[in-house]
DNA sequence: CGAGATTATGGCAGTAGCTGACAATTGACA
DNA sequence: TGTCAATTGTCAGCTACTGCCATAATCTCG
C-alpha cells in the first residue's frame, strides 16, 4: 500500500521491509551516479549498475522505470523539496517574490537532502552530466515542465485564482522556469562551482525579468 | 557535401540523387506519421515504418538518428521557418514585439511548409501526439531549448548586445518560450482545432506576460 | 511461535531500438 | 563507357526494457 508506506515513512519505524527497500534504492542511485561519473552515462550499462549495487538487472527496473530515472533521482527529491518550500512561503508575499524566496530557502537545506543519499560533489558532477547529455537533459526538461504545472497550481491557490480561467499563474511560472533553466545551464557550464555562485546568478537573472520585457533596451 | 546540397537545394535542379533522397525522406516521414496516427507512437516499430516507405530498416536510421526524430521532423522545419521569420523582422521593432510578430508572420505560411510533405490534418494529429507522449514531448522540449539559444543569439544581434555579457536576451527568450509552450499545450488539449484559435490564445497569453510579473495581482 | 498471505527478488526468454562492417547497387562526371 | 563516390541492403550484435513464473524474504494474525 503506497499511502500507508508514505505516511509511516518518517513517523514510526518503517519496518524491515521498507528499510531494506530504501537501502536498495539508495545503493542503486549511488552505484549508478558513481559509474556515470567514472565512465559516462551512455557507456554505463544497467547490468553494471545492478552488479555494483548487488542486485539483479531485473530488480533495477523494479525501482526505476528506465536508466534516465536513476540519473534524475536526486533532482526528483530536490523538486519535491522546492514544492514544499513554496508552500511554506507566507501568503502575503507576491507571487514572483514567493517563487524566488522559495528557491533560496530551499537551497539552504538542499545539501542535506542530497547528502542523505550521495556525496554533494557527486551530485554536482551528475548535474553537469544531465545538462550535457542530450537524452538526460530532455528528460530533465520534461520533469521540469511537470513541476511547473504543479507550481502554477500552487501559485493560483495562493492568489485565490483558478488556473483554468486566469492565465497569469501559468505565464508567471513559465517565465520563472525559463530563468531558472538559463541560470542552471550557465552554472553548469561554469563547472557547478559553488551554491553561492548559483545564488548570485539567479538573483541577477531574476532581476532582469522586468527589464528584459521592456520595450526599449537602451539603458 | 551538406553545404553544396543546401545551396543547390532550391536554386538549380538538385540532380537525380538529391531528388531521390528527398523523396525517400518525405516518404519515411509520411509513412511514419500515418502509422503513428493509426496505431500510436509506441506501438509502431521502425521496421513497419521502413516497410511502409519501402526501404530497409537500416536506411531509416541513415535519415533519422532515432524514432523520435521522424516524429519531430515537421517541427524541425517549422522552427527553421520561425527563425527565418524573426530575421526578417525590421530592426526597429522592440525585442518582444519582434518575437511576437515573427510567430504570427510565420504561421501565415506554415501550412505551405507542412503541406509540402504531409497533409495539414495529419500534422495537427502529430502535434497532439507529441504533446501527449512523454518521450516525444521530452525530445520536443529539448529541441525548443536549442531553438531558444539561437533565438537569444539573434535577439542579441539585433540589439547589438553580447549574449555572454547581457542576460536580457536569454531571459526574454526564456520567458517568451515559456509562454509559447503554455499556449501550445493548451491548444493541443483543446484538440488543435484551428490556427485561428492558436493565434488568439497566443496573443492573449503574451499580453499577460507583463501583468503576471506585477507585484500585486488584485485587478 | 508458526502457518499462510504478501511482497520483493532472480532467472529466462523475447522484443525493439540502434550501430558497425562489408558488399552490392546506383547516380555523377569526365 | 568506365571510374569514383554516395546510397542502400544485409547481417551480426549490443543494450534497454518487459512479461512470466518460481523462489525467497518479510509480514500478519491466530
Amino acid at each position: 500500500m503506497r499511502t500507508i508506506e508514505g505516511v509511516t515513512d518518517r513517523a514510526a519505524s518503517p519496518g524491515l521491509r521498507e528499510r531494506k527497500k530504501r537501502r536498495t534504492r539508495d545503493s542503486l542511485i549511488r552505484s549508478a551516479l558513481e559509474l556515470f561519473a567514472l565512465k559516462g552515462y551512455e557507456r554505463t550499462t544497467v547490468d553494471e549498475i545492478a552488479e555494483a549495487a548487488d542486485v539483479s538487472p531485473r530488480t533495477f527496473f523494479r525501482y526505476f522505470a528506465n536508466k534516465e530515472e536513476v540519473a534524475l533521482a536526486m533532482q526528483d527529491s530536490l523538486e519535491a523539496h522546492f514544492l514544499t518550500a513554496l508552500r511554506e512561503r507566507p501568503a502575503a508575499e507576491a507571487p514572483l517574490t514567493a517563487l524566488g524566496n522559495a528557491v533560496f530557502a530551499c537551497w539552504d537545506t538542499a545539501s542535506q537532502v542530497i547528502e542523505a543519499v550521495v556525496p554533494l560533489e557527486l551530485h554536482m558532477r551528475t548535474y553537469r552530466m544531465i545538462e550535457s547529455t542530450p537524452q538526460l537533459f530532455a528528460a530533465h526538461l520534461h520533469r521540469l515542465s511537470e513541476v511547473e504545472d504543479r507550481l502554477a497550481q500552487e501559485i493560483a491557490r495562493r492568489a485565490g485564482l483558478d488556473v483554468r480561467t486566469d492565465p497569469r499563474p501559468q505565464v508567471l511560472v513559465a517565465a520563472f522556469g525559463g530563468v531558472m533553466r538559463v541560470t542552471g545551464k550557465l552554472w553548469s557550464r561554469r563547472g557547478c562551482a559553488s551554491l553561492e555562485e548559483l545564488r548570485d546568478l539567479t538573483t541577477a537573472y531574476l532581476a532582469q525579468l522586468g527589464p528584459a520585457l521592456a520595450e526599449d533596451w537602451r539603458s
